[in-house]
DNA sequence: TTAAGTGCAAACCGTTTGCACATAC
DNA sequence: GTATGTGCAAACGGTTTGCACTTAA
């Protein structure tokens, strides 16, 4: 975790009035400890692996001080559950494009679509709030090795 | 119902080798007398409206068939529920921009806009499979009117 | 006649919550 | 000391499913 992550976590902490408890330090070092997306199983897991003291209810307690207060960013990718992403405080204005055979999900950003989303908007009487970009397809990884690098990313099981 | 669509039904059952019951032309009656996005729940309502015999399995089993065979599409706007959107497999290529306010849904296509994501796929090493654009924004009625015209389109309740 | 379809109620599963206990301040 | 935070287990809500009954073909 880098010096600027950890120091908005401390604001965030100290701006709301939260106590620095064991488990929420175990499970903020999980969460941004990483630059991948998670689930809130797998942050369960990754914040147990810190202090297995960690309960289910607290992670989904702190996920959702996290994310209104936009330090973790909720993602619908059409499974049944959630993704939460670490990166969108600092890159407000990403996509994704996630593949189908491993579920691998890479990021970009693109000023020219952006453009063009809010035009439309426009043209259709709205007042542009949010854009959400969420491209299927397939990365080289089948093709060229038979198997994709990330198989095991979304499977989950209970405690 | 246009008569397009009432042949594409009946080429569905036919394929499938569906039974034609009353329950389930009640719920494609429903589905397609329609081109307003709908959910599971609302589409039980307008079902029952037809034939009030129909049970909500029979509208998830229904669901199931018509969006595997792609004359449903199932969108995931962000709430807990699925929307089903009737018009997909005339226009594949539409998009959505949803009110904050009202949840009002438009919908639009752009081939610019696929382009641009297209190129970025390619550049990232992905075959690109299929692109999903959600805007969320505001539309004009609330400014003009005081109040959205569509308040009412996401209650739901069960029976 | 009989396999496919149905309604009902229970199960499912990710998420939320009430409560009694623990702890940061 | 006390309000905040926690773990546990139960509740929640949309969706799925097992089962006995119905019905289209």
């Amino acid at each position: 975790m880098d010096h600027e992550t950890k120091e908005r976590l401390e604001t965030f902490l100290t701006q709301k009035g939260l106590r620095r408890t064991a488990q929420r330090a175990a499970i903020l070092e999980a969460a941004f400890g990483t630059t991948e997306h998670f689930t809130a199983e797998t942050l369960l897991t990754m914040a147990r692996d810190r202090d297995p003291s960690v309960s289910r209810a607290t992670v989904y307690r702190t996920l959702a001080l996290l994310t209104e207060t936009g330090l973790l960013k909720e993602l619908d990718l059409g499974k049944d559950f959630k993704f939460y992403d670490p990166n969108y405080s600092k890159h407000p204005n990403h996509h994704h494009i996630i593949c189908n055979d491993c579920d691998k999900i890479v990021e970009f950003e693109s000023k020219d679509i952006e453009q063009l989303e809010s035009e439309i908007s426009h043209k259709l009487g709205f007042t542009i709030g949010s854009q959400k970009i969420e491209i299927r397809g397939n990365c080289e990884d089948l093709k060229k090795k038979g198997v994709c690098s990330n198989q095991t990313g979304c499977e989950k099981k209970k405690t």
